[in-house]
DNA sequence: CATTAAATGTAGTAATTTTACAACTTTTCA
DNA sequence: TGAAAAGTTGTAAAATTACTACATTTAATG
């Protein structure tokens, strides 16, 4: 519990000097948590047990322990909440709030993460000879990052945007393939054809959708997400989000699963981008 | 500043024994604010002048006043650490380890973002006759995703992986053009060709990059986010997501900007997207 | 391999906090 | 009212805790 609020119910019971230190406290905290008990004590104009008496009355185990208390009390920041965006926000309050129920909705995606389920996505990744990522409109830009990451590994890697060209590369899996299909409602008919048409070649479907969706009952493995979306916008932002994180969780899964020489491998893909880049002094 | 996530970012500053602290204090922080100097040497296996300097170090006055703001850190509401993902860990391990990474990164990209940019930026997108989103690599998938996003206003939006495409776009750019340039180091040479001919054309360039880079210095407007990226991986992973979570920002600025019946507009738009997808009924 | 610089630990010193006890104040009840 | 009891406060010494100066070790450089 906040101690400056403990301070303050707990008036009643403190004695008279105790009193002149709860006071000069609540005055200045700040300069409280930066004083020793010594000038606390001159402060307050009373001795330096006193003040000390004054931090045991509060449950504390003593002055140090109490300044520990107060300087937490004074940090208490916002957690994070879901808030939405209205009409008459300014930058301030639609930025905080972006922001703030982002962070939100990670944590409600981080608690709903099945860890078993991603050790078998990485296990079917690494075995795979051929990987594919297609994701419309705002899966799109995921499966495009999942295509940026793993193309690095040096494995075969398929991306399209395009449903044709996604439609005809499934019809070319095969066993050993995996698709990794991305949608957030698992409602997008031509995806659940493409999983419907990647699964009768037998190639491995893997999901990053909603449990139960449509889209979800065709894949041999869904990477489901729990993420509350804030419909008012009409625009996904936390669920790709969440989305990309699950791309960062399977890819280093990969990677660690590769071993070390696989690492240096990829410190040989960021190296080779040296040349595209001004030097970093001239910055 | 968050004290645990300066522990993470020294790291490399810290000497062989400093770390084994930074260790056992990011291990178990809550142990460490009851502990005396005496105790955390112990637990480390270090000497109490080391703990001293390794307090000095992250520029506090003594173990004291490091203890004051570990509290602080503590209580903030971010329990999020920058944790590095390391070679033995498990599927449990890297999964949280990553979350939670991307949150304290967030965190920290949150306190460093400069509203009055912001919402210049936002005046500067609605004002436009045409708005392009360029960027490369791991950046390219975040101009997509913003394509994605402005496509549903309405308003003529270029997206080009090409950069000869780019380059020419940029040439048919002029007064009234706004062209948004991602890029993370903001030292990709070609997009700072593309910022150049986009200027020479008067048009508005507008930066999603870091500071001081060669990138913001060709730019009107930049958008600067300091985000602590985890090296180790050689793959970007929370910058990117801290430059989408930027877009997101921008959308909704700009339909707050158009009002009410610019809502109704963007509901539309996600209307028609029913006709491509399976009934909610049919989950 | 020698020299220098950096890092770490030891031991003593200084600061800070806590305890024990004495002095003072207030309360209680004959 | 006034003496005993309970509670409050301060002084001074003890204990704990943190810090400094210096010696030793370890690493880096030529």
């Amino acid at each position: 519990m906040n101690i400056l609020e403990k301070i303050t119910q707990h008036n009643a019971l403190f004695s008279k000097s105790e009193r002149k230190v709860a006071e000069v406290i609540l005055a200045n905290p700040q300069t409280a948590i930066h004083s020793s008990i010594a000038t606390l004590a001159k402060m307050s104009g009373v001795s330096e047990p006193t003040v000390n008496r004054f931090c045991r009355r509060l449950d504390t185990k003593g002055y140090p322990d109490f300044k520990l208390h107060l300087a937490q009390s004074l940090a208490n920041g916002t957690p994070y909440v879901n808030r939405h965006v209205e009409e008459n926000d300014g930058p301030e309050e639609y930025t905080h709030k972006i922001f703030e129920s982002t962070m939100a909705s990670l944590e409600v995606a981080r608690q709903s993460v099945d860890i078993a389920t991603i050790n078998r996505a990485v296990d079917l990744l690494t075995q795979a000879q051929k990987i594919s990522f297609f994701g419309l409109g705002a899966s799109a830009s995921v499966a495009h990052d999942a295509l940026n990451k793993f193309f690095r590994f040096n494995v075969p890697v398929i991306y399209f945007e395009d449903i044709i060209m996604q439609r005809m590369s499934c019809m070319n899996s095969g066993e050993g393939d995996v698709v990794v299909l991305i949608s957030h409602t698992g409602r997008t008919k031509s995806l659940v054809e493409i999983a419907q048409i990647a699964r009768g070649n037998d190639a491995t479907v893997m999901g990053i959708t909603s449990k139960d969706s449509p889209l979800a009952k065709e894949c041999n493995l869904v990477l489901s997400l729990e993420v509350p979306e804030d419909t008012d916008m009409y625009m996904p932002m936390a669920s790709r989000i969440a989305q990309l994180i699950l791309i960062d969780i399977l890819a280093t899964g990969f990677t660690l699963r590769r071993g070390n020489k696989f690492r240096e491998n990829l410190k040989r893909v960021k190296d080779t981008l040296r040349g595209s880049r001004f030097d970093k002094r001239s910055d």
